[in-house]
DNA sequence: TTTCCACAGGAAGGTACGGTCT
DNA sequence: AGACCGTACCTTCCTGTGGAAA
């Protein structure tokens, strides 16, 4: 009997390497960034007080992988010197306040069985610990704060990069790598924090196309067999990733979509018709993902737009949509929220990317407003609301837009 | 030049909730 | 148990805005 599974590997030669979590050996396109990282750790092997550092740069950029592929070499380096030195990272995705880093930091350097409660502890008590546990340490002491933009307010790193200065640490070097995606969050810092964190800034510019191109080669060398991929296929991907703002990792996730892709239709090779196609897919999961993360009356608020964008009355000033949405919370009975609340709906969506809004100037006819408008299909938008919109009913506009039963929702 | 429209969107503060501490 | 803490989600209040009208 043939099994019914079949080793399938006519394209993937190791399909792992084009994953997220995938560290490479070598560092492409980056090396200027590398330079002067490697410069601003030295300090360390000498044995001298480290620098803060400051990196920042968008998404897919390499900062991370640059970041743990140099801390890696300098632990190396610094076992062969005989310098004590401890790396610890923090990853500030899903976290908000600086309470919330300060918590997992301490949870980072304790025992799973030890960990402390993620809420209620007085402020005072959380940085207590943490001291407490950094003086535990020796020697020099690495904090690597990734995505540290995530932290809205900055008295986190106040106090720890100034944690020697009030001695609240002895016996140990402190340094500290933050990483962020925004470029902007360095000037939000209050000026003390500003001119200590970052002692030594580097910047990480997107990637050309040239340099995408370079680092999807590298990956489809080790992931794909040889042949696998068509001609114009990685041109192709570095030129959508570069739209994308040269995230190198949305590039390497589309090649593998576009694999993926290949393989369940059992072509022979990747072809640039299979990227495309992985693209459209990528972008349809992205915002769809968003949306039904999205709040009631968040996701009430897009779909009166998306109501307003099916009769073709988009772009609609943000009064219009409030009424839509009014009419749509009275009608299932539930209290509105303010206008004022609807706007900062609104404003979200711009942010990310799910609808496009400009301002208008109508002088004393008129006065000022904001036209907003769908940034995704009317389909795609009704069918990540799918759950609301069958709970308060399809309204009429939108009927045709419906997966393939219209029926099953009570029309408005 | 000044006035004034109709909002935009920042700031401050309130409330419910889920957690800890003593 | 009841004081206390941080957060999410709201509302209320209010100043800012660009250009047509006066």
């Amino acid at each position: 009997m043939t099994p019914r599974f079949q080793p399938d590997d006519t394209l993937y030669k190791r399909r792992n390497t084009l994953k997220v979590e995938y560290v490479p050996d070598d560092i492409v396109g980056r090396d200027n960034e590398i330079e002067e990282y490697e410069a601003a750790l030295q300090p360390i092997i000498n044995g001298e007080y480290p620098d803060n550092i400051f990196i920042y740069g968008k998404t897919g950029v390499g900062k991370t992988a640059v970041t743990n592929f140099l801390l890696n070499e300098l632990q190396e380096s610094a076992k062969h010197f005989e310098v004590d030195l401890s790396v610890i990272t923090l990853n500030c995705d899903g976290l908000s306040t600086s309470y919330q880093a300060a918590i997992s930091l301490v949870n980072n350097l304790r025992e799973p069985e030890h960990h402390i409660a993620e809420t209620g502890h007085p402020q005072s008590k959380v940085y207590r610990l943490l001291w407490d546990e950094l003086n535990n340490l020796s020697g020099t002491v690495i904090i690597v704060l990734d995505e540290i933009d995530h932290i809205t307010d900055d008295t986190f790193l106040y106090q720890i990069t100034r944690a020697d200065n009030n001695g609240y640490i002895d016996n140990i070097q402190l340094g500290l790598i933050g990483i962020s995606n925004d470029s902007t969050f360095r000037e939000q810092l209050d000026a003390k924090v500003q001119s200590s964190l970052c002692e030594t800034e580097i910047s990480f510019p997107p990637y050309g196309t040239k340099e995408l191109q370079k680092v999807l080669e590298q990956r489809a060398d080790i992931a794909f067999h040889q042949s696998a991929l068509e001609d114009g296929v990685i041109p192709l991907c570095a030129a959508l990733g570069r739209q994308d703002g040269g995230d190198a990792r949305r590039a390497i996730t589309l090649l593998r979509k576009a694999g993926d892709l290949a393989r369940t239709e059992n072509a022979d090779s990747v072809t640039t018709d299979h990227v495309e196609r992985a693209q459209e897919k990528l972008e349809a999961q992205q915002s769809m993902d968003i949306m039904r993360d999205l709040t009631e009356h968040e996701q009430l608020t897009l779909y009166a737009l998306t109501t307003l964008a099916a009769e073709d009355a988009t772009p609609a000033r943000s009064r219009v949509v409030y009424q839509r949405y009014k009419e749509f919370c009275e009608y299932q009975g539930r209290d509105p929220r303010t206008a004022r609340r609807m706007r900062s709906f609104l404003s979200d969506f711009e942010i990310l990317n799910l609808t496009l809004s400009q301002m208008e100037h109508r002088g004393q006819d008129g006065g000022t407003y904001r036209e907003h408008e769908l940034n995704r299909d009317i389909a795609t938008v009704v069918d990540a609301l799918q759950t609301t919109i069958s709970e308060f009913g399809a309204h009429r506009s939108i009927i045709e837009y419906l997966p393939d039963s219209g029926e099953e929702f009570a029309a408005m």
